[in-house]
DNA sequence: GATGAATGAGCATTCATTCAT
DNA sequence: CATGAATGAATGCTCATTCAT
């Protein structure tokens, strides 16, 4: 009449440490993928727990609550953004360089993180780990003003208004985890260029745009 | 901390079907924006009834289930849309009609109804008010992608796959829900103007789309 | 949306305290009926209600309470048998008198009442009106035992325990609530005959019993 | 008025799966006895938690719902009779059938689980387990009916109808639940032996019975 | 008489969290 | 580490009853 046996994940050969980590990794991907789908409060710890064959208990060996899981997810989401390389040092005019957060972005939105990232409220949060969200959240809103004005400026971008460009632009890409599913027909790849492609048209300086517009 | 004097909703004088028509507005009204901000699980009926300094048990005289008050503000919204006398009897170029689909659309998600309709998720209805809002959704969808190809029918608007432009769109539109605030700087008039500015960009020809379409 | 016109109960033309006295006995029935085949606690005064398209409110013209319901039926059903003719003035041998006895008793327990009050518990009740349910039990319960020890003493009835053999008695005559449908094959009569056939030869005096039975 | 000190059951020495059963069996048992007194519907699960001074939600570690008790109770009740050895291998005549069967099935009745079985109503049940209580109960009726069956042919039971009968039969006996208190003055062995007797009479071949049946 | 409105009390069930083993 | 046991706080919903109209 139980689950008995089926002991939860047999373990690989590995460090103490080094287990506890991919432990707390696979069960914030699960939690993350679950969130997703059916939201945070609609998501209890026993459904993540029987995901692994685990008691609802043993999650408390690697969180500390609920919150604390909702809240690594966001971070790691916003990290997987803010700490790419390729974001940091940024090369390019500003049309390649959007062209290059576009990809990345999407990367992320498909990913389990992402999609928790952009379709969870961190409302539930305790105040801390709120405003960090906040900040991190806001970092990638400035990596992408900071972009089109870049653009702007060195012609490959027309002259628009960067933040509620920016607003728009979140909102088309963000979407997608509300209608596309990595199954269906649409490669990543091709999902990536469509992005790109509708949102370069929406900030690419048109002829009737710039008037003057010299090499 | 309890809820003593203070009548619930003084009674206007009117004809009670009237009355109660309006008081389930009301509490319709309270309920989306309820569930807009905190989400429809987080949302208790008993904070919904407090509002209007009423008791949780009342609520039942006006509906029959928290589900039915879900079902119900989403087919108030999506019929906002789909009901609209200028959405149904459509005219222009499609880049007109564009024009007025967002300006209409605009209006609907700065609307408590219409700010639900986007920020919740409809999964908890029951099958059938579940199908009922998936296909007012689809038709909503419909009206943008038949907009966006007439649009290139008649060369207003630039050759592209209306499906996945009108998914872009609608993510870009819907995510205003996310950032804007009605009391802030920005005029409902003001949002349209850029919300439409944003789209004209996506999807107006360019000159170097349609190198050949002048008669 | 409302169930509006289908006026409550078309007014026959009776005087006023007649009309409320059929009223009152046709809620009765109603409730009798539902009481036995749902359960008191589990039918709602709006079950009753709905039945005459009424008011839930509208009852409260009629009775007290919902506790004042379940008294009268009982009442009803015991003065049935206890203010039957027949049994009061009785005649006969203690055999005779049992059949006759049997056949008041199960035409009272196919009637809604009868059911209602082998069906459901009094508990609900309070004290005074508990124990007047109680004493008319009794006075059913005295008037079989009775029965039986007066046909013990004319020879007709086997000697037995009276008190025990009525009360399995009254179970092997109250269950037939139980499986008894006066829409099935039996009619009542045959159940009837049925019923004071199994009890004749449960009481009836054998050969081996009394050796010695004269004429 | 509190639920203050006095730990929930004090544990005994025992292995956790064992200890689960036990307490499960005891929540059971309470149940069951609560059920046949109060009724279902008005027996709370706070009513039965407080008789181990558990709280409400500790009963959910052993049940999964208030249904799943009020089933178990009446798959319990049914199968201290249908898994019966004396009852399964039969032997003797029918009247000694019958009076083994009478035997087992009272001490059925007085016991906690039996008077569930017996006074409550599985309509709250679902389908399934509706079904399954259905199918057992009718397994106890046919076990009866078989006995009578073949009392008739070996000439220790009287020629009747043996559906009917046995109706007559579980009424007579069922009923004991509504007025035996194993604490009166009718022991158990006393009432059995009431019942057995009352039982023969009602089926016991009479002289006028059958004239003529003898080899 | 009849009814819509309103309510307080109650109930089954869920869930994050704690703790002893 | 892992887990079964236990709990307090919520939550959606029902219902008998009251009351103003």
């Amino acid at each position: 009449m139980a689950t008995e046996s089926e002991a939860p994940w047999r373990n690989v050969g590995l460090d103490r440490t080094e287990q506890h980590r991919l432990k707390r990794y696979a069960v914030l991907k699960a939690a993350s993928r679950a969130f997703a789908q059916r939201g945070y409060f609609q998501t209890s710890l026993a459904d993540i727990a029987k995901e692994f064959n685990l008691n609802k208990a043993t999650l408390y060996h690697y969180f500390n609550s609920k919150e604390e899981i909702l809240f690594e997810i966001h971070v790691h989401a916003i990290a997987s953004i803010t700490d790419d390389e390729s974001m940091r040092g940024r090369v390019g005019s500003g049309r390649e360089q959007l062209i290059a957060f576009i990809d990345r972005y999407v990367d992320m939105l498909i990913d389990d993180f992402g999609a928790c990232l952009v379709l969870t409220d961190i409302k539930p949060l305790e105040k801390a780990s709120y405003d960090q969200c906040v900040a991190g959240r806001r970092r990638i809103d400035s990596l992408l003003r900071t972009i089109l004005r870049e653009g702007m400026e060195d012609g490959s971008i027309a002259t628009i208004d960067p933040k509620t460009t920016a607003a728009f632009m979140f909102g088309a890409l963000n979407w997608i985890c509300h209608w596309y599913h990595s199954e269906g027909e649409i490669t990543p790849q091709e999902l990536k260029r469509r992005a790109i492609d509708f949102a370069l048209r929406a900030v690419e300086p048109r002829s009737q745009d710039t008037p003057a517009r010299q090499p």
